[in-house]
Order: structure tokens, then sequence, then C-alpha cells
DNA sequence: ATGGCTGTGAAACACAGA
């Protein structure tokens, strides 16, 4: 089973490319982030007819985020984090899904640092890390996929210096990741490739792609549930060069057959 | 170090992105 998360820039303009990697693709679950469409331009007419059931959260202009599932109708269990009744961004969305629960999420960007926008981020990584301890324990499968907009490491970025205080690679940003990581968390492509350099964004400017300067932002976080059916992870970093591309690639994760653990003794 | 590019909404440029 092929489960993937893109940030897509724009779910409308982005729509050919969408649907040409979804054919091309063919993943059982997409998270998408960045849909940039209110709730009622979202493209479900042209996502049903590639064959994918979905749920989504849109907003004007900006934020906005979906669940597909191939031949699957999402089952939505929550909608937004918990703990701030007044933060109306479209950041989470989370359902259940051939058997586990996924929750999509797109983390404020937080520039400039510092100031409100980074203030504001801090504070969205510090709800999302309660929702996701209440999710831990919950003891069902579950998978955390999106643009968490960090770099965790110097590893997942092309040049370190020059982030350091960037709101994506700050201390107080990955310290924050990491904290979320120690609840038991397994970061599926660091997981499954402990040295490799692995990009998901490249900026639009400065030829960034062509010169392969680029950041590991999108990431999957898998519970002790899911995580021993991981067997794959990767990149499909050839779509960023399409044409109208996203400055994202679509980032996916492979699992193998879920693994039914008896809990009674059999005569 | 800076500015470079792109989508959206609106109808020119502002804003956000990372």
């Amino acid at each position: 089973m092929l489960v993937a998360t893109f940030n897509v820039n724009g779910v409308n303009g982005r729509l050919p490319v969408l649907l040409r990697w979804l054919e091309e693709r063919r993943p059982d679950i997409v998270c998408l982030q960045e849909l940039k469409a209110p709730d009622e331009k979202f493209p479900i007419k042209e996502i049903e007819k590639a064959g994918y059931g979905a749920i989504w959260h849109g907003q004007k202009s900006w934020n906005g985020v979906a669940i597909l599932a191939m031949g699957d109708a999402p089952e939505e269990t929550r909608r937004g984090l918990l703990g701030d009744k007044n933060d109306l961004h479209a950041r989470y969305i989370e359902a259940a899904v051939k058997e586990i629960v996924v929750g999509c999420l797109y983390l404020p960007n937080g520039n400039p640092y510092p100031g409100p926008k980074f203030d504001y981020k801090l504070k969205w990584f510090e709800r999302l890390t309660k929702l996701a301890n209440v999710l831990q324990a919950a003891d069902v499968p579950v998978i955390l996929a999106g643009d968490y907009n960090v770099m965790p490491t110097k590893l997942d970025v092309y040049k370190p210096e020059r982030w350091t205080d960037d709101a994506l690679f700050r201390i107080e940003v990955r310290e924050a990741y990491a904290n979320l990581v120690k609840q038991g968390w397994v970061d599926a492509i660091r997981h499954l490739h402990p040295s490799e350099r692995i990009y998901t964004f490249w900026d639009y400017f400065r030829n960034a792609y062509v010169r392969n300067a680029g950041l590991r932002i999108d990431h999957f976080l898998l519970n002790p549930l899911i995580a021993p059916r991981l067997k794959a992870a990767g990149v499909d970093k050839h779509v960023r060069g399409w044409e109208k591309a996203s400055d994202h690639a679509p980032t996916w994760i492979e699992l193998g057959p879920i693994k039914r653990t008896r809990t009674t003794k059999r005569a």
C-alpha cells in the first residue's frame, strides 16, 4: 500500500500536474496541502474521475488540506487541532481510511523570524504535539503526514549555514520537531535512509531545482502500531521538473500488509 | 546578502510562500 503527501501549491492551478501524477503513481492514500481554494472550489469531480474519494478543508487564497483514498471514502475523524477556537487556518484534517488513522497537516511557515508569525508556528507545533499524544494513546495505527515546514537536521538542507535564522530551521522549531518525534514516532524517510540527502522542496528562485538546492520539509511520522509495516519511502523528484510544477515534490511511503497479532491463544 | 519566482484574488498590485 502506498501513502503519499503532496503540497500542491494551489489545487486548481496544479490540477493537470496532480492528475498526471495520480495516474502515474496510483497511491492508495494521498494527503494534499496548500489547496489555496475555498471548499466549493475543490475539484472533487476531476479527483473522483481519477478514482479517488476525498475529504477536504479549504479556505480562500491560502492553506487548505485534503485526504484522498483510491476507490474509497475517507471517514473524517477530526478537522483542526484542539485548543484554539479562534484559529481559522485550514491546516489539519484527519480521517480513518483503509484501517489507518491519517492526519494530514500543513504546519505554518513562520517567517519572518522573529515575529508573530514565528510565535504562531511554535504555538501550532505545541498544539500538534498535544494532539499527537492523544493519538498515541488511542491504540490505533496512525500516520501524521504533510508539510511540517521544518528541516529536522543539517542533512535536510542544501546549505545549513544560510538557514540558521529562518523559521524553517530555527533551533526552536527543530527542537519542537524532535520533541514530537520523541513521543514514539518514526520519521519514515529518515528511518529508511539514515545518511542520504533527500529533499522534498526546491525553491522557484535561482534555479534551485536544477542546482538541487533543496530542503526536506515534507514528512511522515508513524506510530509504533504501523511502523513495522514500513517497507520503502521516497520522493517523486521528477514531478518537480514538470511544466507548471509545485515547488514541492510528491513524497511517499510503502506499507506491507497488516500484521494481525493473535491476542488469544488458540486451542 | 539580496533578489529572484509563483498562485490567488482581483482587475493593479498585495500578500504569502520557504
